[in-house]
Parts: C-alpha cells; structure tokens; sequence
RNA sequence: GUCCCCAUCGUCUAGUCGGCCCAGGACAACGGCCUUUCACGCCGUCAACAGCGGUUCAAAUCCGCUUGGGGACGCCA
C-alpha cells in the first residue's frame, strides 16, 4: 500500500471522547506506517450543535494524545458551495432529482410503511416528476432500483447489501446545505482519501455513500468500521460509566501514552504483545488484525497499563508532569530536584500522577500537621517503640552528612548494637515519619525531609 | 418490524486460511516468595472455544440453524 491517506473527522457537539480517539488513533497509526496523510476535518454542519469550545477540546486532546495531523484543518461549513457543485453534477447527469415533498409527508410514507411491517423508507415519489429547483425543494439520490452495493471491510470482511434497502435519501436539505452523506463522500474525495476508518455505527452508511461514489464517477475508497467500545458492564458505553473523554483521563492523571496503549489494545492485537512504544506502534500497525467484535473497557487494566509507563518514564520527565498536581492538591509550587525524589520514592506506589501527587502529602507538610492513622498510631506508638523514638533522635541528630547512606547506617547500627529486630523499630519509626504504615524506604524518607523535619517528627510522635 | 454486523477465561485477546490447542498471553481475583511497611518484582492457582446440526480421517478454526448481543433504518453526524 502507498500513498495511504486517512482522516478523522469528528463533529464538535462534545469533547473527545475514547471511542473516537481510538478511532483517531487508529487512522494516524495507518497513515504513519504507510508514511502517508493524516487529516483533520470538522465536521461541523449541525449549526445548533456545534460549538467552537469543543473544536478547542478536541484539537488539545488530540495534541495531548500526540496525533499530529497533516496540513490544514478543514471545516465543512466553509465548503457549501463545493457540495453544492457536485449536487448539481448529479442533477445534470440525471442521478438526482428534485423533490417538494415535506419532511411531514414524509414522515406519512415511512409510517404508511411500518404499518406493513416493511422498512420505513421514502417512496420515491417525485422520483419522475422532473421537478426543477424552487423554494423548500431538497435534491435527493436517485438510487438504482436493482442490483447489490458489495464492499470490503478491513475489519468486517465483505459486506452486502441490496439497494432496495435503501431509499432515495436527500443530498441536498431544502435549505441548501448538503446533508452528511453528500459532504463526507464530496470531502473525501478531495481530500484524496484512501482509508476509510470510523465507528461501526457508519456500517449502514457506506453503501449509501458508494452509490454517490458510483454516481459521481469516483473512486471508492478503502473502508474500516471497528466495533464501539463497551462499558465495563458490556453495557454501551454511557455517562454512567464514570469519565469517557479523554480530557478527563488527563485531569485524572493519566498518561497519554498509556491511554493510546490501551485503547490501540482494545480491538486491535500484535501476537501476545501488550506494551507498546510509539515506534513499535507504527511499525506493527498495518491494518491488519483488528477485531471485529466490540470490546468492553476496563479502567484495571488501563491503570496497571499507566503504571507501567509512569515507571519506565525518565524521572525528570515524571517529576515535571506531577508538578501541576502537585499544586492542585494543595502543596504548592515545588522545584524539580524536590520533585524528583519524591517521584523516585512513589512512582512504584501510585498508579497515576493524581494519586501519585496525593501520596507526596505527608512528606511536604510540617510535622505538627502530618495527620496520623489511629489504627497504625494506636499500634506502634506503645511504650517501647515510643522510647526507640526517643533514643533514635540522637543518633540521626548527629548523622553527618544526613544522607540515606548515613541514615541507614545509623539506624542498622541501633538495631545491631541492642540486639533488636528491625520490625520492633521500623513500624513506630514508620508511622512517625508518615503517620502511617506506608510510604518509601525509611532512610530515603528521612533523606527527603531533612534532620530537623525528621527530629520533629520523631519528638512528636514520642511525645 | 426490516436490513447489516458480532460471538474463545470475569475483561482485553492469541489462535494466519482444519491437525503441533484436552486452547496460549495479559489485566483482575486468589495463594506463595522477596521484604523493616506499602508497593514493585518473581512463582503458582482459578478460569473460556454460546448451543445444536452438518462437512471432514480430523473443527475453536469451514457451512447451516438457534440463542444472545450490537448497530442502522432522518432535509443528525
């Protein structure tokens, strides 16, 4: 395959949402294997719908998620004209016509239709009436009477259906504007569209859109309908299920490489493979191996896919993501060398960045105000270890330098030196430092907070 | 109602055009090891070819039917 060129052409009524930003995902993978096109278009007819805010959402999503796009953005509003030309190719070439019927009459004939139980659809009646234009007239297909519409599927394999399930549908609405159908087969075909990649929810639509094709003269491009996604419940998908767009992924504090592993997962397969690079992405994505059957989300998975690359990722790196977060939970502006051994200590213990930031807490503020777990407290806090407390303050007072190496040392010593275990000292120590029993490797807590962070902490907790 | 599509462990899936599959991997769950906590990591356990008929020496893989899902039937996209 050369020369693939593929699109995504999302209708901005809302913000991205992963259903399509797998989609999206799938049509830039294509195009970046083949080295071709990736295009964006707006599909942005429905005037009452659309709004510009969510044009917004979508292209920083789609920034976010790193799906760069060729060229310019297209918008369909600003095309009426060029729809309106090939409406007319069809008038004159007699594969249209015009037609007075209102949308209520209409309406008349497709529930005349459902009463006998056939598939409600338009009659066909001004069909040969050689109507010419007028006020509220609308340019519908005049779709063949006999014959099949045959296509193969990327993911679906060979589809076919007969064209006397379909009607005459309307390309151009009374009111001039083109209706989906007519635009997207019109947009594609300049755009020099190769691979057709969207929703399965489209299925019904292409054989409509090849009859356009083939009464334009054009040629027909590849088409890929992948399955929706499910919710967890296999249920379809649905505000129910907590966040859907991928915005809220990103305020939750996930990784947008993460988000592409899964979702690229979710439908489509590389032998047992499950971690991706980028690279390794675009190198194995040809197409091929999507699966046709829809597929339930499931955030566990997502969860332990973003733990992985939170800890495969540069800790620099890790730090300068968290810091926003950090600042959102309320523990301020912090520097990058504060921010990366903390990371360093929590990264292996917090599945995304929120919760990551959230397990920074009682390491950033004072020691009067570090909150205690009562059960972890009431446990440890006895008289013994509250009396290692007491003699452990000392010793890390006179650690110098006051490393995690020194530390160490210090506190291996202590235990060593009066014949104890180290679970009879750690556990108070622990919940000490952090007010509960959890957290980093104690020397590298105490290294973090610094002696007097430390002393404090230790002078309170012993009382 | 009509048409189209789908069907392997709880979930995502491998299974390249029938045999090497009494079905493999991953997530989750459960158990264990490691360990000063929590994690990570490692080891292990549980667990599926929707059902029924064909075709064939041989079927998860091919065909048909049934059942169960989903989608579409707009002058929405």
């Amino acid at each position: 395959m050369t020369n693939v060129v593929t699109r995504f052409a999302p209708s901005p009524t809302g913000h991205l949402h992963i259903g399509g930003a797998r989609t999206a995902i799938f049509c830039w993978l294509l195009a970046r294997h083949y080295g071709g096109r990736f295009h964006l278009r707006i599909e942005d007819t429905d005037l009452l719908r659309s709004k510009q805010e969510y044009t917004d959402s979508i292209l920083a999503s789609m920034r976010w998620l790193g799906l760069d796009w060729d060229g310019e953005l297209t918008y369909q509003t600003q095309r009426a004209d060029v729809y309106s030309r090939y409406v007319d190719k069809l008038l004159e070439s007699g594969h249209a016509y015009w037609c007075d019927c209102t949308p209520e009459e209409v309406e008349a004939m497709r529930e005349e239709a459902r009463q006998k139980g056939l598939k409600p659809r338009y009659n066909g009646r001004c069909r040969s009436r050689e109507l010419g234009p007028g006020e509220g007239r609308c340019v519908r297909l005049k779709t063949p009477l006999t014959g099949k519409v045959v296509f193969d599927d990327m993911v679906k394999g060979r589809i076919a259906v007969d064209v006397a399930e379909l009607d005459d549908m309307v390309l151009r609405r009374a009111d001039g504007m083109p209706t989906y159908n007519m635009a997207v087969v019109v947009d594609d075909y300049e755009m020099g569209i190769t691979h057709v990649i969207r929703g399965d929810d489209h299925v019904s639509n292409t054989p409509r859109q090849i009859l356009i094709y083939q009464a334009l003269g054009l040629p027909v491009p590849t088409f890929g309908h992948v399955p929706m996604i499910l919710g967890p419940d296999k249920q379809k998908l649905s505000k129910r299920h907590g966040a859907r767009a991928v915005i809220e992924y990103q305020r939750d504090g996930l990784l947008p490489q993460a988000l592409v592993n899964y979702l690229v997962r979710l439908g489509w397969s590389h032998g047992n493979q499950e971690l991706f690079t980028r690279e390794e992405l675009i190198e194995f994505f040809d197409g091929r191996n999507l699966n046709p059957a829809s597929a339930a989300f499931d955030p566990a998975k997502l969860e332990w896919c973003n733990a992985h690359f939170m800890r495969e990722m540069p800790l620099e790196e890790l730090a300068r993501l968290v810091a926003p977060f950090v600042k959102e939970t309320g523990l301020g502006d912090l520097p990058q060398e504060r921010l990366i051994p903390l990371c360093e200590m929590f990264r292996e213990r917090a599945n995304d960045l929120k919760a990551m930031a959230e397990a920074f807490r009682p390491l950033l503020v004072p020691a009067d105000e570090l909150s205690y777990v009562e059960k972890d407290a009431n446990k440890h806090f006895t008289d013994a270890g509250k009396e290692h407390l007491h003699r452990l303050a000392p010793i890390f007072a006179a650690c110098e330098p006051f490393t995690s190496e020194s530390l160490d040392a210090a506190l291996n010593a202590y235990v060593a030196d009066n014949g104890l275990k180290f679970k009879q000292v750690a556990p108070p120590l622990r919940t000490a430092l952090m007010g509960f029993m959890g957290g980093s490797h104690l020397k590298d807590i105490m290294a973090f907070l610094g002696r007097a962070e430390t002393l404090a902490r230790l002078q309170r907790a012993a009382g």
